[in-house]
DNA sequence: ACAACTTATATGACGCGTCATTGAATGACA
DNA sequence: TGTCATTCAATGACGCGTCATATAAGTTGT
């Protein structure tokens, strides 16, 4: 039933897990007190501003994430509606979205980067 | 700004945050498909199921998870419904909850757990 | 050029987790 | 014993992610 194998996996599981939710709630927590956006936005802030090539770019951001095409769609909604990021129709597939950090998109990013990297370093030791 | 030690921060970071999704999503789809519970609700069973003492258990049992309490009392409710765990109240502090596994939850969580480390298994090589 | 199919993104309904709060029981201490 | 603080659990409002779809644009084959 319980083999050694197993319960081995389970605690090494049970270690992800933990190491998971301390990492992102912490930076969750962090992000949202000083600058009111979440680890989501973040992730995304972060994907486009290291993006360097011109593609059109919510699908190919889709690739880089484990998130759902759909909540991709929602958060850069709301990065929108922050002013941080801007949608630009792109010319080549009009179905496509090219996506773009504002001024005020890239300053914040600077400054989330420094505590998000900062908060890693913290808790994977 | 992008010192190597924060690159490998974050693909440290993101090594993590892949795993820890395909893992979770992976065993969440098979036993909503299988046995119609999601993964917190396994994972709640899952502890019950290990506990051999008689404390006085709900605060206990947050203690053995990142979950909030608020979390662990819903998730106790739907399988309290489902007919999978029961509650009984303490007698030494009334305020605490005793949990207990009936019949039936003893018995799903003895499939469910082959399931859940076989998909740990493939999962976390 | 016209259908039928595929692809890129958006949207609405829904479920779950979180936060803040409540209710109830206990503890501490004068 | 009476008051005040603390602890355990439940609840309601709310936000976010997911699934299933919708919309719109591109593609293919004839």
């Amino acid at each position: 039933m319980a083999t050694p194998q197993d319960q081995q996996l389970v605690e090494q599981w049970r270690s992800i897990q933990n190491t998971y939710f301390r990492t992102a709630g912490a930076i969750d927590r962090a992000l949202e007190a000083r600058f009111s956006i979440g680890l989501t936005e973040f992730e995304i802030l972060d994907l486009v501003a290291d993006s360097t090539d011109a593609a059109c770019r919510m699908k190919q951001l889709g690739e880089r994430t484990p998130m759902t095409q759909s909540a991709m769609s929602k958060v850069v909604d709301r990065l929108e509606k922050a002013g941080l990021i801007a949608r630009h129709s792109c010319e080549d597939d009009r179905r496509s979205l090219f996506l773009e950090l504002t001024d005020a998109g890239r300053a914040l990013h600077g400054e989330a980067a420094v505590e998000h990297r900062a908060l890693l370093k913290e808790n994977l030791a």
